[in-house]
DNA sequence: CGCATGGTTGAGAGGTCTCAAGAAAGGTGG
DNA sequence: CCACCTTTCTTGAGACCTCTCAACCATGCG
C-alpha cells in the first residue's frame, strides 16, 4: 500500500479519521487501510430506519443517527447517537440484540464495510478499541441520567455530551453546534415526554444556559452546565 | 495440557465455565487453559469496593455483585449485576469509564487473572465474545428499563433477568430463587426510591405474581411477569 | 433482652405525564 | 411572492406516578 499525500490529506477530512485518531496516532497506511475497506458513501434520508444485527459495519460520514430500542406498544427509547465520525457494528453493542435499529435522524451518508475478514493493524485495532470503549462509556452515562438525574440534569449532560463529540471532529465552535433534532427524539432519548423537553428547554434559557434558535444550540454557560450535569464524570 | 478427568468435572461445576460453555463448545482444553489463567478463589465481604478501572479482570465464583457509578451528591446508579460465573474486564465495560465501581452486595469469592498476557484459543475467545456482547444486552435492557418503563415493569423485568440467568448457571429453580438484595439496591438499580420499590413489590405480591419469603423469591405467574416486563425482547 | 438493620406504612409535596389546543416555522404549488 | 398545508413547537390544566420525610414494625444477632 503506497498512498498518495492527496489521498491521505483527503482522508484526513473525513470524520472516521478524525475520531479514530483521538485514540491512537494513525500511519498514512493505517489511514489508507481503513479507506480500502469500506465502500463508497452511500445516501440516506432522515427516517431511514435498519436493524442492527443486519447490517455489516459502517461508518457514518455525514448527518445524525441514532440507535433505537421499540416496545411493543409504541413506546420508544433512543439508546445512543450516533454523529459523523461515529462506527457501528464493529463492538458487540448492535448486534448483541434484535430488537435494536439504526434511524437516520438527519440525510445521512455512510460507507459500509466491504465483504471479507477485515484485520486491522495494531494501531488500528488500539484506534477501533478506544472507540468502542468511548461508545460504552456513553451508554454508561446514558444509564445514569436515566436511571438517577432530573429531567434538568440530563438535558445539560446530554447537550455537553453532544458539544465534546462535535469538537472532536471539529463540526462545533468553541460555544455551540447545529443540533438537528426534533423536541420528540430528545423527549426519546432521556426518557420524556415532548412537552416536558420543552419545557425543561425554555428553562435552561431561562437561567442563561443556552440558546436555540432554530437548529442553532448555543451553550452561554458551559461552567454551569456542567455543575447542572453533575454525573462529576 | 492434559487435564484429567477429574479436574475438567470439577471445573465444570464452576459457574463460569459453565456460563461460557452456553457461547461456545469447549474442550477440556480449553476448560484447563481457562482454569490455569486465573488465580485461587479469594473473599470478600458484603460492602467490599473496588475501582472496576484498577483491577485485573475476574470471575465471580460465587455470592452476587454489581457495577455502579456514584454521583457527587450520594445518588448512586448500579450499572449492572454480577452473578456467579459472570467475569468483569474481558469487555471494555468497566475500564471504559473511571469512577464505575464494583461492589459485593453479598460475600463473594472470585478469581482474578493471574498477570501476563492471555490469549485465550478460538472457542474461548468465541465464548468470552458471547458472555461480553451479553453483558452489553443487558445493558441496553437497561438503558430501556430505565428510560421507558414504569417501575412495576421495571421490577417485572429486572426479576425475570434474575431467573434466567441463574437458571443459565444452575442456581434457580423453575419457579424461583434466592435474591439476598436489599431493596436499597434494587431502588439504586431501577432508579426508584427504597419506598417505591416496597410498594411495587407488594403490588406485584397483590396480583399473585410472586411470593418473596426473606431472600426466597417466587415467580408464581412467569407469562404474566414476561407481558407486565413487555420490552417484547 | 436490646440494639441494629432492613422492611412497611402514611401523608403530603413535587416532578412529569396526558390531553388538547393554539402559535410558529417550513415547504410547496400557484 | 403569497397562500396554504404540514410539521414542529409552545402553552395550559389537571391527573398520576414517584419522592421525601418520618414514623413504626419485624427480624436477626450478640
Amino acid at each position: 500500500v503506497k498512498p498518495s499525500a492527496t489521498q491521505v490529506s483527503n482522508a484526513a477530512r473525513e470524520p472516521h479519521v478524525r475520531r479514530l485518531s483521538l485514540f491512537a496516532t494513525l500511519s498514512p497506511e493505517d489511514v489508507s487501510e481503513l479507506q480500502a475497506r469500506f465502500g463508497r458513501a452511500e445516501a440516506h434520508k432522515a427516517g431511514w430506519t435498519l436493524g442492527a444485527a443486519e447490517t455489516r459495519p459502517f461508518f457514518l460520514v455525514s448527518g445524525w443517527a441514532c440507535l433505537a430500542h421499540g416496545l411493543s406498544d409504541g413506546r420508544r427509547q433512543i439508546l445512543a447517537f450516533l454523529l459523523p465520525g461515529d462506527g457501528v457494528g464493529f463492538d458487540l453493542l448492535s448486534r448483541s440484540r434484535k430488537s435494536v435499529e439504526v434511524i437516520a435522524l438527519t440525510e445521512i451518508k455512510l460507507r459500509q464495510a466491504l465483504p471479507g475478514a477485515f484485520v486491522p493493524g495494531p494501531r488500528l485495532a488500539r484506534a477501533l478499541a478506544g472507540a468502542a470503549a468511548a461508545q460504552q462509556g456513553r451508554l454508561i452515562d446514558h444509564v445514569v441520567r436515566l436511571g438517577r438525574q432530573t429531567a434538568y440534569e440530563r438535558m445539560a449532560h446530554l447537550l455537553l455530551e453532544f458539544h465534546d463529540r462535535l469538537l472532536d471532529i471539529a463540526e462545533a465552535s468553541e460555544t455551540g453546534f447545529e443540533m438537528p433534532l426534533k423536541q420528540e427524539v430528545l423527549a426519546d432519548a432521556l426518557g420524556l415526554s415532548l412537552v416536558h423537553i420543552n419545557r425543561i428547554l425554555q428553562q435552561l434559557r431561562r437561567d442563561g444556559l443556552v440558546i436555540t434558535r432554530g437548529k442553532k444550540m448555543t451553550l452561554l454557560n458551559r461552567a454551569a452546565l456542567m455543575l447542572a450535569a453533575d454525573q462529576n464524570a
